[in-house]
DNA sequence: TATGAATGAGGGTTCATTCAT
DNA sequence: CATGAATGAACCCTCATTCAT
């Protein structure tokens, strides 16, 4: 009935399963009988295994891509920061399984070459929201903050609460911890 | 030569290679080559795969517990909680690889009925540094906490910097975040 | 841009493959892929794998057929059988990949009743070149010379020396034993 | 019941099968069955198939280095030629199926890494019976020696006759062949 | 304490082939 | 003439596990 979304729908599948059972545990076969097509079909679509991960990779660095990019473009100032946090949860909350099973299948994607790729990113981003030369505890801080709102996205779903309200609260404590460093040293409330 | 130690050197290896290559990923026979035995010897002393990596939760549990149970001891004042953060992070230190095993393989670790208990100890620790009440604020800046040392800990390795020191940063930021929640409602914006 | 005639290109690529990595070792994804068309397309102009490898040695059959009818008309001299040698050896050199891949797949070659068939030919070659009721010193040596010739040709290419020269070389040591074995019993050289 | 000896059978059943079907055409399933036992215990005699098919060729290898290392240690006479070829074709009787197999899966063999080491060996033998500076015909004469033993013990087959009277035959002309190319240039009888 | 030998289930992958368009 | 999409069968291989010794 449905043609020519095949390759779509492998990944949607894949991309479910992945982050239900992770990445070794779901088996082609697994994926392909919830298609109802053969394991044989997959591979009309995908060379490999690990090609059908790589491609949901893509899709995902892009709106990461895209964000460093539009960040280098603008001052550093806390607006700024403040948008960059507030994309990247949007981004987050806009590809959850996805992130999901990043972050919980870290040992599978660390060998998948774009795992480094993406830990790069992360530390990119990092920048992006940190002034130079500021001091280690700020620094943690920045770290901390993007820490924050991508564990947080995950675990809080064990909190009870809002997830409306969850989210902003997430969000505003990231802030608060790169307004902190942004202020630097010496300036930190007694 | 050495002897009735067996045990402990398949814990050890077993933990090596599961934090450097994830769980399903590593073999028993992987694991019994390197240690030079059979396949068969590792039967002898666990009854099946998921049993070792069992074992090896244990060892990580005890720790934890004990925290717990020290912490529901003390009165919940700012120095308790503080030292909370203290021990948790020497805990971590102390048995790095397998709390890096553990975050990376959260999948895996899923099925594995313990992983549940982790997440519930980890949700206890954050109600022992959070007073009742807060608003969703200030409960994130705890998880905050615990998160900012947790995976800190591991993702800090990608910064240049002075492990110590390092170390120290995190506990900091740890602290502050605690420290302000303590605050409680009534100093932020109500 | 070319049309009509994608059957013998089929065919080239398909012995070189066939000829370079072997029969079974050759897949059909391969030969599409090199000449830049679909799998099914090579479909389209032979009904199975099996029949592109018939239809090359079709092509092969027919320069022996020819040389087979042409010996059996002329009177059995040493002339003649010369000759025979020399077309045979004509034959090899016009179509060398081809027959390097019957003599290196031998054991697929079989399976493909054109096999024994080819085995017949080169019996029916052996008998023209040979007189009747030789003694079996005689026989081998006609045998002999066919194979030094047939093997030869392929295995000489790890010998240095001019090509030209070699192939006259093979000729000649053939041409010889089709001699000694002409004159008959008794009158080797003792 | 039979214990021990298993790895043996598993070569034994499979050099029947590869030599009767080849290589690719002989799967571990089939191997597998006919020893009733589960292809998995294949796996624990020999890593791979081809190492199934290597341990084979290690076992025909020793004879011939045997072969050569015995004839490089004797005087060049034809004496010691005429030996070298007997114990030559010795050694294709007593590993018939093997040499045979080799025969007809040359592409296969090729990529084999022993392959080549094959064809050297070959070469090797024929400098053993051949002087140096021959011209190039009697060089072709002792190859042709060598091709006549070899592929004629598997082609003589096909023809009627008592196998012990045509080994001798082939031992016969591959010896003759060796003794015109001894006496050199200019001695052939014209 | 351990090993040698084996199993059963399943893994990912490739192949020749088909057929509607 | 040719493709896009898919299939079914088979392939090699690996795994956790068992058990007699």
């Amino acid at each position: 009935m449905a043609r020519g979304n095949t390759r779509q729908r492998i990944q949607d599948v894949a991309l479910e399963l992945f982050a239900e059972q992770g990445y070794e545990k779901t088996s082609l076969r697994e994926i392909a009988e919830r298609l109802d097509v053969t394991k044989a079909a997959l591979y009309y679509h995908f060379k490999t295994k690990e090609d059908i991960i790589v491609s949901l990779f893509e899709d995902l660095t892009q709106p990461i891509d895209d964000l460093i990019a539009w960040a280098e473009g603008q001052p550093r100032t806390l607006e700024t920061k403040t948008e960059v946090l507030r994309r990247y949860q949007a981004a987050l909350t806009g590809a959850e399984p996805l992130f999901r099973f990043m972050q919980e299948n870290q040992a599978t994607v660390r060998e998948l070459s774009i795992g480094l790729t993406f830990k790069e990113r992360l530390l990119t981003l990092v920048g992006l929201v940190q002034e130079p030369d500021l001091p280690m505890t700020d620094r943690v801080r920045c770290i901390s903050a993007l820490f924050t709102m991508h564990a947080g996205t995950f675990f809080m779903q064990n909190v009870e609460g809002d997830p409306e309200e969850k989210r902003e609260a997430l969000l505003e404590v990231a802030v608060d911890l790169v307004t902190q460093a942004q202020r630097g040293p010496g300036s930190s409330p007694q």
